[in-house]
DNA sequence: ATCTTATTGTGATTAGAGGCACATGCGTGC
DNA sequence: GCACGCATGTGCCTCTAATCACAATAAGAT
């Protein structure tokens, strides 16, 4: 495999097969088909091998891939090898229940810093011992704390906002969980964590059949 | 237009139009061309034109749309012109903020029930007042309230077996939390909102540049 | 009434992702 | 040591989605 562009989709299918291999590995399972991975992933096989080989060769013929090594070269990947220093923007009860949210503390992803505009909650601690702090703190707590990713948990009209500070605080990742479009500057990538658009997908599903 | 199968993107695209359509009914914006429009949501014009073309017509040539009829248009096309009722399994940190968030409260989304596994929770209320009910009442509490669809904020291990209970109680769309792939019937749609497969993308994209 | 300008609606075109199918090659059994 | 079975890696094809480009058409100006 040359050097092609490599689909958004497969990154993600690729965080989807860690999970069934860590799955894999607490039943002792040592060696995996693309067959078998694909049942477990809702997808289809080739699919995964083609996948994979973005990146290498990562499978045996004849035999399958061998879950411990490749759930290895997956994380090696995907930059889970390492930890990931993260703030939270907007304490709020959504805010407050991701810091200590299993899908964050599973992985090497580190709450290192914490934001809110309220008064009432600047100075005080969230349950994870974090110091809460004021927007305006962000750009020099940011730098000192070498925050990499921000997830933002403010209502809306706020986001835009804050994720101006945290670019200019040299983030260059934004979890965003407000419902709206974010603009951000070439080489910030912001996903989007938008249940209202899930939800209404379900909506039209239920009306349409 | 005749009768074409749907992109599911282009319905997610549509939840983009309604939020956007607000904001500009916000602001007192009366017309919007597909240009504006596109620019907010940060999609393509023609890809707007598009969407709405597999529905009907809705513009004006030479004019664009009229913010409030588009709007009023869009929400019945996904759904949005009643009100849902919703049930929630499991009350965590997350479960509970999830309940009482805008994105939920801000349409027609109304929890109507709620379920958690945990002893000290169960027979208590939530804030919003609503009672916390143990997983075996799901079926009769569900086909009493009329529950369409479920929202499932347990831990990965007991996700699929609260799918299989709400499925059993007649529910046929899920909104997943967990961090696992939950396989359902036929006839019933599994919306998941998985922010650590996102968080995973922004890992890989500060990795490679 | 006609011309101009603006923006839609849509057929044609392009791009890209997913799936198929087979050649490749590893491991095992005889 | 050889043949057979099995699962990978990958070229090719298909299908779908996004974009382009233009004809259709509405409003306003002349």
């Amino acid at each position: 495999m040359k050097f092609l562009k490599i689909p958004a989709a497969t990154i993600t299918r690729l965080s989807l097969y860690t999970r069934a291999l860590e799955t894999l590995i607490k039943e002792q399972v040592t060696v995996v088909s693309s067959k078998k991975l694909a049942e477990l992933c809702g997808v289809n096989p080739a699919q995964i091998r083609k996948d994979l080989a973005y990146f290498g060769q990562f499978g045996v013929r004849g035999v399958g891939y061998y879950v411990k090594e490749l759930l290895f070269d997956v994380k090696k990947i995907l930059g889970l090898h390492r930890e990931w220093k993260l703030a939270i923007v907007g304490v709020g009860n959504l805010g407050c229940a991701l810091v200590a949210h299993e899908n964050f503390t599973r992985q090497g992803y580190r709450f290192v810093a914490a934001f809110d505009a309220d008064p009432m909650k600047i100075g005080r601690k969230l349950v994870t011992g974090l110091l809460i702090n004021p927007p305006n703190e962000m750009h020099a707590i940011c730098r000192e704390k070498q925050v990499e990713m921000g997830v933002i948990c403010t209502p809306a009209d706020f986001a835009q906002d804050i994720a101006n500070r945290l670019v200019d605080a040299g983030v260059k990742a934004i979890l965003n969980f407000a419902p709206t479009q974010i603009q951000a500057p070439e080489g910030v990538k912001v996903e989007n964590v938008d249940f209202s658009v899930k939800l209404d997908n379900l909506a039209y599903f239920l009306t349409t059949g």
